[in-house]
DNA sequence: TGAACACCCTGTAGCCGCTACAGGGTCAAG
DNA sequence: CTTGACCCTGTAGCGGCTACAGGGTGTTCA
């Protein structure tokens, strides 16, 4: 299976397989006598794993933790339950601050219709004011 | 005022604010006889609506747009509301994808508790089995 | 006087996860 | 024998910083 075959087969670019080799993930394959490539069954699978676990947005380390245990399968998973629980704890966090940030975004959106000049537009004059420090609608509290 | 004044009385890193002056968004400032960049006022309500901006997880280029608007206070406000309108399309995206996320990790993390082998984990073995493209608890419809 | 230290300067390279070339080689079909 | 699709390596770019290296400046204290 050359480059291109591996890339239809998953959806992945070809660019960002030769990417992944170079970064450790994806074990470098066997040559043809040309020196192309050639990729085989264990690829596809491991390929496929990587793209999985970058849906779930992992990193490329946390994916080479993971990948890890497929070489010593006697070892504990406690430490692929971490990588997990990390990982939740991360998008716990991004979307806890994400929530805030469509409300500021949301609340400042209001203090404008269209039809004024810049000068006088509430939008701009409530990021000038959140500037200055001053209690604004879009960040009502501590700037934390 | 220096730029370490500037970095302190905004919080700011001097080698971020250097950094926005090359990119443009931090008109350059005087020079004292030394060479030292000296900043006024103006610099200091700038860069702090910068970050105020930031904060709301605008990008520099749309910054940029905003800034554009105090040296045209005539100017219509439309593009202001444009960028504001952008922002919060982007911000509700990212939300949508990641309490999809949520879903998927914490599914996942229901399928181990700790003190197994890794061969037997099944946070493993569902990742393995979505790689597969089999349904899976985190992956259950079509992998888009 | 001079040594230590905090600050400032420029320029360059690194981080992540790709993406996009440039400049070449290989191979099958027409 | 030329076209075109594929492959190779190596390098540079994206955004938004961050972290040096290698130097200059300015104050303080012995």
């Amino acid at each position: 299976m050359r480059i291109g075959e591996l890339g239809e087969a998953t959806g992945v670019d070809v660019e960002t397989i030769r990417y992944y080799e170079r970064s450790g993930l994806l074990p470098e394959p066997q040559r043809q006598a040309n020196g192309y490539r050639a990729y085989g069954p264990l690829h596809l699978e491991r390929l496929s794993f990587i793209r999985h676990c970058r849906a779930l947005d992992m990193s490329l380390a946390d994916i080479q933790r993971l990948l890890a245990f497929f070489d010593r399968p006697q070892a504990d998973c406690g430490d692929i339950n971490r990588v997990i629980d990390e990982q939740l704890e991360r998008v716990r966090a991004r979307l806890k601050s994400m929530r805030a940030l469509e409300k500021q975004l949301t609340s400042l959106r209001s203090h404008c219709e269209a039809g004024h000049t810049a000068k006088e537009c509430g939008i701009l004059q409530e990021l000038v004011a959140a500037a200055h420090g001053e209690a604004c609608a879009c960040h009502p509290a501590a700037a934390q």
